[in-house]
DNA sequence: CGAGAACTTGACTACAATCAAAGGTAGTGG
DNA sequence: CCACTACCTTTGATTGTAGTCAAGTTCTCG
């Protein structure tokens, strides 16, 4: 569909040099460890668009993303469609124990995995108890994020969802030393219709809120997806969260 | 604040005769291991409507839920509030590896806890490979139940919202096997306030989408909290699931 | 039996969805 | 380089679902 991103030649990797070898699955292994899991993986590119797995189709490998964004998704028989999990590097694809995927996976930018035979991997996940220990870790986190994720898609407004997901997308991209400064310029790598897909909007609800933001001077848009926050706080009060919301030690 | 629940005396209880014994995140453990837990478990109950944490809250437990049903819920500054989860008996309370709640967990009925120190547990969750493995296990199947709940909140319609509440809650209390059955009476432990934050509605709408099925003749309801259901499929389809929706191998 | 909680019902409102059309923008090929 | 196409985005008009506000009824249990 479109060209593969060029600045990670999987072929040459070994897990040493690993961009994600500190926060992926494997973190915790040791050394001896890590020979097996590197013995066991293949690298797979994906265009941005593409499908990576669909919800029901027999799933033969799991693994990490490397690079890209992909995303996790549920449709319903009449195209409905809720985004349920960004995968960003080092977040981990498919569930060890179950042979079907219970979700669609699709690659948002480019994305690289770093594959394993699930059969394979899950006889690993029970000899190495590190791998395990990060496994349960992670899946964790993951519980939490979609815990936060429920109360604003059960009981956020339109303006809210908006105010969130954009907090969010700042903080990711901006390091957590500049989410205290108050200017922030940010690239929405999504469209509108991505952003209703996972804020359960439609786009248009979408479209309108991001101007009724703009309007009322909360953000600027610098082009259709470049946001430029002048007042980071402003933002944050329009997302409904109270204000240390998420920082739970 | 009630009577407790009688069914059950904590007090003379060992593992052995522990109604959860099968499920809980013990399940996997052998004698010896049990009798580690054993050692360290004590029991508490709670009485309908009572807090077990708040969000915030130092967490000193975790545990697992014997008998009754508890809520796990977060709360926004204005009072709009979203149950993020459901406990039931065998379900587990808390999350190792953190010392503050990130949610408010609630006795919705009299709930009893077979509870452990959290600090003592992390450790043997670490030393007993079974009970990482069973936790681990829990997580996951925790994690999609979220996910498949972030379709429910972001897309569904609220007359879907109850139907698929309804199958939820049919499906726990009925064993697997009376699932395929087409003639199910449950009880819903819940209120319609309760069931209301649960589905992102109000009570109203609640109420009004439960009496909307009952005149469709989709469900009868015997008491109040009591429903009966002569078509499961029926039932089912008024979810907006695809016909085998939730059974993935 | 009485009081409070839980539930139902009605009237009205509002927020977001839907339907529809028109700008914008980027990429393609003539 | 411009025209063409496909996609993305905005905007408007209208509808519809669920929320809000307000009684009123039915349960539960002390």
């Amino acid at each position: 569909m479109k060209n593969i991103t060029p600045n990670f030649t999987p072929a040459s990797v070994n897990c040493d040099e690993c961009p994600i070898k500190d926060r992926a699955v494997c973190a915790y292994c040791e050394k001896s460890e890590m020979a097996l899991l590197e013995a066991m993986k293949s690298y797979k590119t994906y265009a941005a668009g593409d499908p990576i797995i669909f919800a029901g189709d027999r799933m033969v490998f799991v693994g990490s993303v490397v690079t890209g964004v992909a995303r996790l998704s549920q449709t319903m028989e009449d195209g409905r469609k809720q985004m349920v999990g960004l995968l960003l590097p080092s977040d981990f694809v498919g569930r060890p124990g179950r042979s079907y995927s219970a979700f669609d996976v699709e690659a948002t930018t480019d994305v690289t995995l770093c594959r394993f035979e699930r059969k394979p991997f899950e006889k690993l996940l029970s000899d190495i108890p590190n791998l395990r220990e990060r496994m349960l870790e992670m899946a964790l986190d993951e519980l939490d994020a979609a815990r936060e994720w429920m109360l604003l898609l059960g009981r956020k407004t339109a303006r809210e969802k908006i105010a969130s997901l954009l907090t969010i997308i700042a903080r990711r991209q901006n390091s957590t030393a500049t989410v205290s400064k108050n200017d922030i310029t940010f690239d929405l790598n999504l469209t509108r219709e991505a952003m209703s897909e996972y804020l359960g909007l439609t786009l248009e609800t979408v479209s309108r809120q991001i101007n009724a933001l703009k309007k009322d001077g909360v953000i600027r848009l610098e082009k259709k997806r470049q946001v430029h926050v002048k007042d980071f706080a402003r933002l944050l009060a329009e997302t409904g969260d109270d204000a240390d919301g998420g920082f739970l030690a």
